[in-house]
DNA sequence: GGCGTTAAGTTAACACCGTTACATTAACAC
DNA sequence: GTGTTAATGTAACGGTGTTAACTTAACGCC
């Protein structure tokens, strides 16, 4: 409570994100398994217990650790729209893709919170669509203004467009993509990520013009 | 190699099955974490170690107990479509319900394939995909024939549809949905499961006639 | 200069975990 | 009987997150 605390801290507060660098570090690289308090410590220099001084536990630093990469893909998706024209669908749509792109380049923190053993769930603000979820809404509210949306409850069409995206991710990284569409022959010239993205950009047509035949051609094949 | 192989193995299979029910139990209770090695064995009735004679390791049981359950997924979901009209939006429709209660009914079970640590993602066939993959294409090359989904490559829509379906059921484990949306007041009076049926439930209509705003219908409000 | 307090870190230990090595028991084949 | 194999047990190894208790250093204060 004395004067000089903010000061004092503010040196400390190296240590803090040093630990915080390196269990990054080692999320990314192997996952959850490898960040271990020890890894962490030993990495940072420190005893494993040491951590116990600036974080309350494991959990604590991970939810940390995920956060900043909240952080990250908020920017990231800000700077894919940036230079498209407001209200467009090239907005929503590039939203998506770098949704997408975030995901596949940050596997680990991705996983985390949708894979992570929480008994409660957690709060939004503590998931992707933190910054994405407010990002997103702005600009279907734009693109419906603009008359490039139908006009609904603009929550449902970001739920359902950051639902098709966020399950295309998330399959995609449990499954092989490639095994999924051999047979289909569809984007068989892609792979990985671009495959993704590849399949994503089919999905275009169908959330513009949904699931329906056209007016007028006839009614389908030879049922 | 004797004869008498068969019938001695399946009187010991009880002990295997026993072994695959109690950490079938563990898991749903209490996620990956409360399923240990000893306290499947204690439920058992076995030291920790005699797991080992019947199962290769903790990744060779969760792996079975998972493929069970997906078993019964598949169960589910055809269960859930038998009675109603072959080539129907409503079969398709139904169908994506069953992924998203049988989702919410088996958390542990779903969370896993989707959130495990695997260094190389899982074959389709390790997926709830599986059967679920399978019956949802029949469904949709069904509705395609009887002229009721626009004709285009089936795998994509196949993928469209469970990319959605998969999107919310996980957006919605991860988050409180209710929070999500409490601006919104869309579904105001319905919580957890019911919430997100209700919500896929809307999501239909956007599938079936899409985002684009209808023809000769005006520029949209007042941009 | 001595005192109390706090920050920052240590070592030792606990209770788990998955897994391995090795011993044991029982049943069966020859 | 003897050998073999299935089925189980005990003991132990190296790892985990975490706690308790201790040190060491720095600071404010009188």
């Amino acid at each position: 409570m004395t004067e000089s605390h903010i000061a004092e801290k503010t040196g400390s507060r190296e240590t803090e994100t040093a630990i915080l660098e390196a269990a990054r570090n080692l999320l990314a690289e192997g996952g959850l398994d490898a960040l271990s308090m020890r890894a962490v410590a030993s990495q940072v220099g420190l005893s494993a217990t040491a951590i116990y001084h600036w974080f309350e536990g494991k959990e604590d630093l991970v939810d940390r650790v995920v956060l900043h990469g909240f952080r990250r893909s908020e920017a990231y998706m800000w700077k894919a729209i940036e230079e498209l024209p407001a209200g467009s669908m090239d907005r929503v749509a590039a939203l998506g893709e770098a949704y997408i792109r975030f995901a596949l380049e940050n596997r680990e923190y991705f996983k985390i919170i949708f894979a992570i053993q929480t008994p409660a769930p957690r709060h939004i603000d503590d998931v992707p669509g933190q910054g994405g979820y407010r990002v997103l809404r702005q600009c279907v509210v734009e693109a419906m203004d603009a008359g490039n949306i139908r006009r609904t409850d603009p929550d449902v069409v970001v739920l359902f467009l950051w639902s098709l995206v966020h399950g295309l991710v998330t399959i995609f990284m449990a499954c092989d993509p490639k095994e999924m569409l051999a047979e289909t022959g569809c984007c068989d010239d892609l792979d990985g990520k671009d495959l993704t993205i590849g399949l994503f950009a089919r999905f275009r047509d169908l959330v513009r013009g949904g699931l329906e035949p056209e007016e007028g051609m006839g009614g389908g094949g030879d049922a």
